[in-house]
DNA sequence: TTCAATGTTTAGAC
DNA sequence: GGTCTAAACATTGA
């Protein structure tokens, strides 16, 4: 799952590469992924010119030379990926992971245990949504979960999504009040549920709510209004921390994560409690435990995370 | 066949 | 009505 981070570092590599092209075609293979309707959807893209990008909580946001905006949510497992007019492939977000390469057209590469390949076929069969550019380049969005989503809206629509989200972590809007009053608001939910809560903070999914709590040696079972102010002040603090290193390395949490340039993201090998159930704590003597919060799962220390 | 992945939404309990 | 939890939903592959 491309998370706060990974959205963040294609945001700035696509901010690089795609703001100034303008659209000339738009290919929708699987209609219910986009809003409005695919004939409805191209219309409104076709000779737009993209002025820059944004990114709110997990989605980009295109801004479209015609006032309009163009959003895009990977969800688990979108990717968007850009090809030059001269070829040559960039990728953004996750490859497919494979035991054996499949055909002539995939690159096997290794990380760590896991062999994955990268398809340099395009379009290939998780391919759904092509924009082709007024110079020749593309950009493809493949997904295989088919979860992700791209929608165009207007002013209206895109103020009220913005109203809808909570506290962005890296803005100014992220004080130390602000966190204070959201967590004072809901005292007995379990602290874990508060931090994935898009309405209260954005963009702290299940990894970064797993690692920023463990940071602060707090129980994610933990009652948020049971939890000490001096401890609320750390965790407040762990959360940017560990978006900015995650960030600082290239944004990534998962092993198959790769950033719009093809390299993989470096920030996997440094988590330390998510997807190490059963391993030694980090921290302390205890051993990692995985239990279900709200149909999730929860990453901690029993022994140091109280 | 069942389960797991996750952000978002909905239904229902208190 | 507000708060809170659990389940459902989208889809695919192991």
């Amino acid at each position: 799952m491309p998370e706060l981070p990974e959205v963040e570092t294609l945001k700035r590599e696509l901010e690089k590469t795609i703001s100034g092209k303008i659209i000339k075609q738009v290919e929708v293979k699987v209609p219910k992924l986009v809003s409005p309707a695919p004939s409805l959807f191209s219309k409104e893209l076709i000779n737009q010119k993209i002025n820059s990008i944004r990114r709110r909580s997990k989605m980009l946001i295109f801004d479209l030379s015609g006032g309009k905006f163009l959003l895009v949510h990977l969800k688990m497992t979108g990717q968007l990926i850009f090809v030059p007019k001269s070829g040559g492939l960039i990728v953004g977000g996750h490859p497919n992971p494979v035991v054996k390469q499949n055909t002539a057209t995939e690159k096997l590469i290794l990380r760590g245990k896991f062999k994955f390949a990268l398809n340099f076929e395009l379009p290939n069969k998780y391919t759904h949504i092509i924009f082709t550019f007024t110079d020749g380049s593309r950009l493809y969005y493949n997904d295989l979960r088919k979860f992700g989503w791209m929608k165009v809206i207007d002013t209206a629509g895109l103020k009220k999504i913005h109203e809808e989200l909570g506290i962005e972590p890296l803005s100014a809007d992220y004080t130390f009040d602000n966190f204070k009053t959201i967590i004072k608001r809901y005292p007995n939910r379990k602290i874990k549920q508060l931090l994935m809560d898009p309405a209260l903070i954005v963009g702290v999914g299940n990894i970064y709510s797993d690692e920023a709590l463990f940071c602060s040696r707090i129980n994610p079972f933990r009652p948020a209004g049971k939890i000490k102010p001096a401890e609320l002040k750390n965790l407040f603090n762990c959360i940017p921390k560990i978006l900015k290193l995650a960030l600082s390395k290239g944004g990534t949490s998962a092993d198959t994560y790769l950033q719009l340039s093809g390299q993989p993201g470096g920030f996997s090998p440094l988590l330390k409690v998510y997807g190490r159930e059963g391993e030694k704590c980090q921290g302390c003597k205890g051993v990692v435990e995985r239990k279900k919060i709200g149909g999730r799962s929860a990453h901690f220390c029993p022994s140091c995370q109280k």
